[in-house]
DNA sequence: TTTAAACTCTACTAATTATATAGAATTAAT
DNA sequence: ATTAATTCTATATAATTAGTAGAGTTTAAA
């Protein structure tokens, strides 16, 4: 499951792409169209920048904007940033591997190639997926 | 991702489909193969129990064996038994659906319709995995 | 009928993570 | 100078997860 964080730094990507080019949206606005606690959008706004993103303005008539294109940001993209690994373990995780600690033989392991192939499907759904396409919905 | 607990019971079940038929294991004997917390996997397999996916001979000699046949059991059964929905959020879930409380309007949630989509494919490949397409790796 | 060895059940605890919130500092336009 | 915005760090609270404890119940066998 997404995390709240994760959804609404997806919310505010697509509040971000429905706007006019150029158009620099405060903080406050997208919390307020988007229902998202404002304090808390702050730190995924930020979150969103450094990854870079969104650009932002500072000062009076600042705000955020989207930096990359809206059809190269992808679900899989955000949910790395947010949440991490798209695997269903760490070991069975590309970006974020790591073996697991009662796991006597990863090779002989059933479990992970299984997780593997699973993982394989999601990530290529979630790829699929972009900000661009879900604003078209 | 996966609990521990859902790790563990899909290591037990693997475990259970391992044995010969007839063979009824004991907690230990699976913890102690299998890198489990015994008391922690008490408890799993006792909702194993209850989801009808395993019986148990209670008693001295008892223990726990598969009762559902290993190639009817999927990566999707568990996975809802133990971490509930599939879908990265309830409102695209099929068995745990909840509205967002901060949705203003589900049918034109862009968000919600890429979700879905993503739901369907995970789903598809969690069902292609079985306890007994782990066994056979 | 007693004992040993197992499952069953409920409650509790500790650690971690998620979800915010607070407030001061900085930046930029007027 | 003032206003309105982002930036940054710290803190607080709640929920969930992971694991532990211990008493109770059942069954086989001596």
């Amino acid at each position: 499951m997404l995390s709240h964080k994760t959804k609404y730094a997806l919310k505010a990507l697509l509040f971000l792409a429905q706007q006019e080019p150029g158009y620099i949206a405060r903080t406050i606005e997208i919390a307020d169209t988007a229902s998202i606690p404002k304090k808390f959008l702050e730190q995924i706004l930020l979150d969103l920048k450094r990854a870079h993103l969104v650009g932002s303005k500072q000062g009076k008539f600042g705000g955020y904007y989207l930096i990359k294109s809206s059809n190269e940001i992808t679900m899989a993209d955000i949910h790395r940033l947010f949440d991490g690994a798209i695997a269903l373990l760490p070991c069975a995780s590309l970006n974020f591997y790591e073996p697991c600690s009662d796991c006597k033989s990863e090779s002989e392991c059933g479990l992970r190639h299984g997780l593997i192939a699973i993982r394989e499907e999601t990530l290529k759904a979630m790829q699929g997926i972009t900000i661009a396409s879900l604003v078209k919905k």
